[in-house]
DNA sequence: TTGAAAGCGCTAACAT
DNA sequence: ATGTTAGCGCTTTCAA
């Protein structure tokens, strides 16, 4: 038999404002009535119905906070993209997204942006943003004022959040020492990192593994140097430039975050595309690399999902609709070459 | 301003009840009247709210009938999968799913079997069937008497389907050839081709892409010979064991179909894990042969997402939420190594 | 602190 | 051939 709050009123006793009142958390009932309603929906398995919430509340929208630090970083026009299929295909059903975009990582820029976002009266967010303790503390705060927390594309440690949205970036660095595993016809490789930031979990992990994954593979290797960009296409081009230069015998560049564009061109300069480049995510700039054959592989992380994934999973924690402790979604890793583009 | 059924009954000048006859096509309205509110309908670019349907006419929901070869086919596993997720997740909006499951690829027991769903009163099928001019005709009368039809993983050449939800078998095979291409450690490949069947127009791609791409990127190669498995792991085993005791210089296996559990074993019976070996789907066992090194890497095309968008292409279509000539749904091409499986 | 009632958009049964 | 009405599950007044 089907749990509907009538249902649930008429075995309580109750009138169905009531238990609504106490299905919101919205006060004005005697204590020991909410806890026989609260029990009693428990016992049922009471799930409210989306389509009658969407009807009756269409006018008040649940509204989902989204931060993003996509300025200056085109990684997440395709999390923007996929927002947007989402934004629009639960729009009937009574959402509304507020978008927060932000440049970089700075950890104050964060905090008001997520401030923002609740101020404006979001009860569920979707955060990109950074792993350090100030926001870890703001995050479990708002976990615990029964905020639904949703981490996008960048977990951060030690939080209460419902879930995280996102790649793996273990299993992608793993993948990547797998794939030059695989191309065992060079006897030595003498590895450049062009990473992003020492300061980035998701940079780090993807040198860790990778290294790790080629000691497995049995490839001979020597990280010849490493470089930060900072995610700039320009600082990643002069140290590349620079580090070849100072070490001719470099055979192979593997670029962990942005700024792909700028080895290249670095590459094209020196006239080095015979060299083994690895790099990640499809931008539009990094698949060009790939179809000239500079770039020979990429890995990505299908960040359309991703976008569209937080959302959606905000939504559906928003409807009462996610068993409380629920599983993060981990998009696949996947290797892009230039015939499957 | 929202257009609704009440907006578009005053703006007509008729009542509610008269423009649901309407946009329902159920009859007994004057044609003229009728002509009228379907203009409206158009000029205002009506949309039907999803939640107020579901609502309202609950107890009759859409019934959508889908159709896979599963049975002997452990392929189908995660289709089904995906088809149940979609199922749970569309079902308090409305929607009853209907699986009629056969075995292989004839063409009567297919009409039957969609036969079957029709008069089981299904309004839309997600079929996943055989390319012959036979189910095509049938195909095509169902869209001419407004059915939704979806075709899952395999496309029917000449329909008027709604769209088609699966991979792209000449991209697949593309990659294939391009993966190989980029292990240019081996001077001369020649190379078994293990096909499912010869009927299949799938396979024939996988195997016409995979040829061409490595004749784009300056592999020598050979096909020494190609056999058919007509998906069988025995035959396949049979088949593999006879062409490399015949040819022992066969330095490349390529497995188009199913039957890929049978061509290891023929190769570890063999001691010839050595060679190339390249198969297509995750199934368990190949997945295991992947582990082990016996394959080198896989080519899989995301058969959960197909399951699970089918039916919500379907559920969408019957909710009138897509615009007429609707994309096709084409899953990733994408390559699996031991690292990501 | 609680109940009663109206209404969201749509459909189906019934009435005219 | 067309209009009227009730009700799906839920939220939100307003009244008690």
């Amino acid at each position: 038999m089907k749990v509907t709050v009538k249902s649930l009123a008429e075995a309580a006793g109750v009138s169905r404002g009531t238990v609504d009142r106490v299905l919101h958390d919205r006060g004005a009932v005697k204590p020991e009535v909410a806890l026989r309603i609260k029990t009693l929906a428990r016992e049922f398995g009471y799930v409210p119905n989306r389509a009658g919430r969407a009807l009756a509340a269409f006018k008040t929208p649940y509204k989902i906070g989204t931060l993003i630090p996509s300025i200056g970083n085109r990684f997440f026009d395709d999390v923007k993209t996929g927002i947007n299929q989402a934004k629009e295909e639960y729009a009937d059903l009574g959402i509304e997204v507020i978008l927060k975009e932000v440049q970089g990582y700075d950890v104050e820029d964060h905090l008001e942006a997520v401030n923002y976002l609740v101020e404006k009266g979001c009860r569920a967010l979707c955060l990109a943003t950074v792993d350090t303790p100030k926001m870890r503390d703001y995050i479990n705060k708002l976990c615990d004022d029964n905020f639904k927390i949703i981490l996008l594309n960048n977990d951060v440690s030690g939080t209460k959040r419902l879930c995280y949205v996102g790649s793996d970036y273990q299993k992608a660095g793993a993948t990547c020492g797998g794939m030059l595993a695989m191309f065992s016809h060079v006897s030595f490789y003498k590895i450049l990192i062009v990473t992003g930031s020492r300061l980035m979990l998701g940079h780090n992990q993807r040198i860790q593994a990778f290294k790790q994954s080629l000691i497995e593979g049995k490839v001979n290797f020597e990280i010849v140097a490493t470089v930060e960009s900072n995610d700039s296409d320009i600082i990643a081009q002069e140290e590349t430039l620079k580090a070849l230069r100072h070490d001719p015998s470099i055979n192979c560049v593997y670029v962990t975050g942005a700024g792909v564009q700028g080895v290249g061109a670095a590459l094209i300069a020196l006239g080095r595309t015979d060299l083994m480049a690895i790099a990640y995510d499809d931008l539009y700039t990094t698949k060009e690399l790939v179809q000239a054959g500079i770039i020979k592989f990429i890995i990505t992380q299908q960040p359309i999902r991703q976008g569209y994934h937080a959302i959606k999973r905000a939504y559906l924690a928003l409807a009462g609709q996610l068993t409380d402790p629920c599983e993060d979604f981990i998009t696949d890793t996947i290797i892009k070459i230039k015939a499957n583009l």
